[in-house]
DNA sequence: TGCGCCGATGTTAGCGCTAACTCATTTATC
DNA sequence: GATAAATGAGTTAGCGCTAACATCGGCGCA
């Protein structure tokens, strides 16, 4: 078990291969002029002694560090999974690393991840679907050179956009209207915490303008987790037994909603109707199985990590890429 | 907008507090002696100035870059995602950041994966179920200074295990044991591809010992995939209409073998009993629920966390923890 | 008074690379 | 055959930190 203690430099390649050690770096880095006999030589020692650059001391000559960041607020999330999968596979593609932060759903991981990494940990960053208020994720993401947010439009100087979904409210709606047209009545709502851009107020205003009974106790802000929507559910439907239908926030919410209805002895969609948002693997496979969105996940990923790539590259325009989503008529609200 | 150009260095710093470059290192690392005074006056200027040290550069002169990778198949799998979050909030809890690297069940990316990560990318390494063979993965693991694996076993001197699960075969058999109970005699099984340890041989082996038929067709190898399983189960339950129960390798691909059963009008789990592995949330969701083993899943990725520590450390003492599994018992196979 | 010691700070010398420049040969151009 | 333009190298000077050693004034102690 030889266990080499001092690391390999470029010195030792280029002493080896009797050479500077500029024509070794010109070798490794594919840049400048070579002859092919020079190259060849190099590269056997570079072989043979098994050598490999520093990573952190080309950072610091270069200052590129080859990595982007990926910040999320629940990678257990399959939202954020397939999202997470996405960015991955387009920086893999282009030899970046993902250091990935997870927020845990909480301000204050999402405001220190973004505090603290530094121009000099990542070359990039995507945030997906910040949760922070809206000046103070402004003034953080301006420390940052390059910087695409996920759902979430920022100042157009500060970073480029991918929105995944349509505009949250109007999905909602969407869901609404399909509910109506079944019959449906009294439509509970159950939007995401910390979610910008959705006011229960509008919610509201939105039942009304169909001329939908709106009770303001009807519209229950959750955290994006299933547990989350379980519980809600369950207290909402206990306080409002005249509910006959819920659109969820996500999937997640929509589905825990659906069980804690099972459990309280509702049928559904006889009794309540369900329409969730985003259509993880679950919503397929529950019985009845999960009516809501089609969101496109993982390309999501893929173009924030190339719209970020872009930026790097030197292209700063703002571009903003709006994917649209499709509805998937299912069994929970035929 | 002042987006500043040049970047702020300690010995901006030093210059500003009036101080050396060293004493405003030992502020910022709380190390050596400082006089209360001096340390005050530095932290003011830090604040001011907003500066923040450069990463590279420590990493360069300390050899530490403060992050750890966690290599996994597939992030969008809730097992691996619940572990990838045990890991990432040990981590953050230390200091340290989290690479992500997601080798998309392919044994191309996670060999170079684990080729590429050198020393000075990463001061740990964290490789959830390799899928290469022993001996590719040892010569690669070798490379590293500090490894911790999950569900593989390695040679002591390597890393150290955390094994999140019992044997799988054990498992798969007292899977068996509990269909045989309900009467069951034709038992599928799905194991995972690559995932070692498991040959089919054996579980057959395990069939005949129980006194029960074996047919070799009934044992089919199968990606850790939703799709993998539907496709493989709905093959399979054509062609051996004959079966009454099956074994999962774990719960996406007992769903997927029974969303296919469920399609060819089996009724689960009178015409088809079905038992699972990891216990994700799905598996207690659908109709009719999963039986399964509950498998603690982020708990393996923070144990393994804490072992990596522990190595990092300096205490290389291997170490291996085993998680035992809870039988959970539902109604596809009650 | 002189010695040693300690607490607080400064000085020096890199860590392992690459940008930018220099320089000696070839090879094309007229 | 003289000049210009490539070509294939080498040399120098850091990137921004910190380990390790050096320094220096003051304080206790004999």
């Amino acid at each position: 078990m030889t266990r080499r203690r001092t690391r390999i430099t470029l010195d030792d390649v280029a002493r080896e291969a009797g050479v500077s050690t500029m024509t070794v770096s010109r070798v490794i880095n594919n840049s400048g002029r070579i002859s092919d006999a020079t190259r060849e030589r190099v590269r056997e020692v570079i072989a043979r002694l098994d050598y490999r650059p520093s990573r952190a001391a080309r950072a610091l000559v270069t200052s590129r560090t080859m990595m982007i960041a990926a910040v999320v607020p629940d990678i257990t999330n399959p939202y954020f999974s397939e999202i997470v999968q996405g960015i991955e596979s387009v920086a893999w593609e282009q030899g970046y690393s993902v250091l990935l932060v997870n927020t845990d759903e909480t301000l204050s991981r999402e405001r220190a991840a973004l505090g603290q990494l530094e121009d000099s940990t990542v070359d990039g960053l995507i945030v997906c679907s910040p949760r922070l208020p809206d000046d103070e994720l402004n003034s953080l993401l301006a420390r940052h050179r390059f910087v695409v947010t996920t759902n979430r439009i920022v100042p157009e100087h500060l970073a480029s956009v991918v929105i995944a979904h349509d505009d949250l409210l109007q999905r909602a709606l969407r869901g609404v209207d399909h509910l109506v047209a079944s019959g449906r009545r009294r439509i509970a709502y159950f939007p995401l915490r910390r979610t910008h851009g959705v006011e229960p107020a509008d919610y509201l205003a939105g039942l009304e303008a169909r001329g939908l009974e709106a009770d303001p106790a009807w519209c229950v802000v959750c955290a994006p987790t299933w547990e989350a929507g379980y519980a809600a559910g369950k207290a909402l439907l206990l306080e409002h037994p005249e509910l006959d239908a819920a659109v969820g926030g996500n999937d997640l919410v929509a589905l825990g909603v659906m069980r804690a209805a099972l459990e309280l002895g509702r049928r559904i969609p006889d009794d309540l109707a369900i329409v969730g948002g985003d259509d993880i693997l679950l919503a397929s496979q529950v019985t009845p199985s999960l009516t809501t969105f089609r969101v496109l996940k993982v390309e999501t990923g893929q173009m924030a990590a190339q719209l970020l790539f872009k930026r790097m590259a030197g292209d700063t325009r703002y571009r903003e890429h709006r994917f649209t989503e499709e509805f998937i008529r299912r069994d929970s609200a035929p």
